[in-house]
DNA sequence: TATAAATACTGACTTAAGTCAAAGGATTGT
DNA sequence: ACAATCCTTTGACTTAAGTCAGTATTTATA
């Protein structure tokens, strides 16, 4: 469902692709842009979809994932607003290569591949600064493949634990805590487990004096053993 | 140790990222290149090191690896002769994210990066070529987050052999096989594995028909299975 | 706010894959 | 050609984490 093109420049201007366009530009780019709105639960594109541009999450959590023949399914982003993504096919060609569902109500902006690429050969600045952003991924998926290979659950959460701390500033706290905006289930899949595993592994760091879990917060009291066990 | 810089100009027009480049832009690219030599077992450069430039591989084979606080190595490329690699780094600073060493005797081109980034801005059309692929290296990683965090040793080895297989364009044989060029424990991490694992799940695909195994060689004798075993 | 539905927790059990140890093969260098 | 080192295989054992099942708790919706 579309929603008014309000004056979206000034949040685009946020996103460090778009940070150095001057206002003529960021309106070419709204210009093409469609804003959408999604309903908890509804899904933006599935696996294999046509491709039709990149997405920017403005509100909301965005779950990107791929269902595996066994029947599990492989969360590979957890989005968070001013990111942007599904923007891998855009230089490639191909079809979504991924499931993008809003984990709560959401809204994004849609930006076509055609127009994209036409301001982009306009604008070659951009593409240093996309060369950038996908560099910047590449060395993300370097270390998520690199904690999938050589590291237990344990060590998986505690890394998880302290990124979402730094996302959410409270690492400098004495007590840094984080309020999980998505289910367990979902973490779960993130960091590579199923939830009776996650359940048990956030018991045994509770018991161990590392956290404190109430629901959907959880406290660090240990982060010295947190940064230790996610090394 | 440095060589002749030989007329390899041809050998870079092999590359998708210089494909399209004139003689006079290759010329540009290979006076500002370094050729070199490696011995077995010798490293090209360190996790952690300055970043210097990215590499292009001639001849040999390069293993890209991570060593994790337990000691164990993850195994992120095993890099064949015309790939670019090591140039994540280009456009977002930061040093070698991974270490790199030949796993036999190995020749590679080293690209500066200032060099190179001047002589990008000056040609945009590259920023697309690499733009590219980084977008196809993006999705190789998706579907390796995939295969470690939802699939079993025996689906992976599965899927290892058909890439194999594929790169050595022997799947249209009656019996497609492959020669591994590089030691079981390099393949055991690469899968995500330890060597033990790798030789007894070898064994297994032997006991139920799928492979013949005989030494460095594989036989595939039952493709319809090992499909069905990697999706 | 009641009821259903989804999510989370716990226990008993199973299993894939890791660790440890020992021995045979293959490679390498002197 | 030899020793020395590294690689690979195999067996016995351990363990992390998955499956299954039952229950509790939270969240959504009529």
């Amino acid at each position: 469902m579309s929603i008014e093109p309000v004056a979206i420049k000034d949040t685009l201007r946020e996103i460090p692709l778009f940070s150095e366009l001057n206002i003529d530009q960021l309106k070419k780019i709204t210009a093409i842009s469609k804003t959408s709105k999604f309903r908890k639960n509804e899904f933006l594109f599935y696996d294999g979809d046509i491709y039709k541009g990149f997405y920017i999450l403005l509100k909301g959590t965005i779950k990107v994932f791929k269902n595996s023949a066994n029947g599990k399914e492989a969360v590979l982003h957890i989005v968070k607003p001013l990111t942007v993504f599904a923007d891998v096919p855009l230089f490639e060609g191909g079809n979504y290569p991924a499931t993008a569902q809003a984990l709560e109500e959401s809204v994004s902006i849609l930006v076509p591949k055609e127009g994209f690429l036409s301001l982009i050969k306009a604008e070659p600045e951009m593409s240093l600064k996309m060369l950038s952003g996908f560099g910047r991924r590449l060395r993300e998926m370097t270390n998520l493949i690199e904690n999938f290979s050589s590291k237990e659950v344990i060590n998986r959460l505690a890394e998880y634990l302290l990124r979402e701390i730094k996302n959410n500033k409270t690492y400098k706290l004495e007590e840094p805590f984080l309020k999980l905006n998505v289910t367990k289930k979902t973490i779960a899949a993130y960091i590579g487990t199923i939830t009776e595993t996650l359940s048990r592994t956030l018991k045994r760091m509770q018991d161990e004096g590392i956290i404190k879990v109430n629901g959907k917060s959880i406290i660090i009291t240990d982060y010295t053993r947190l940064k230790q066990l996610s090394e």
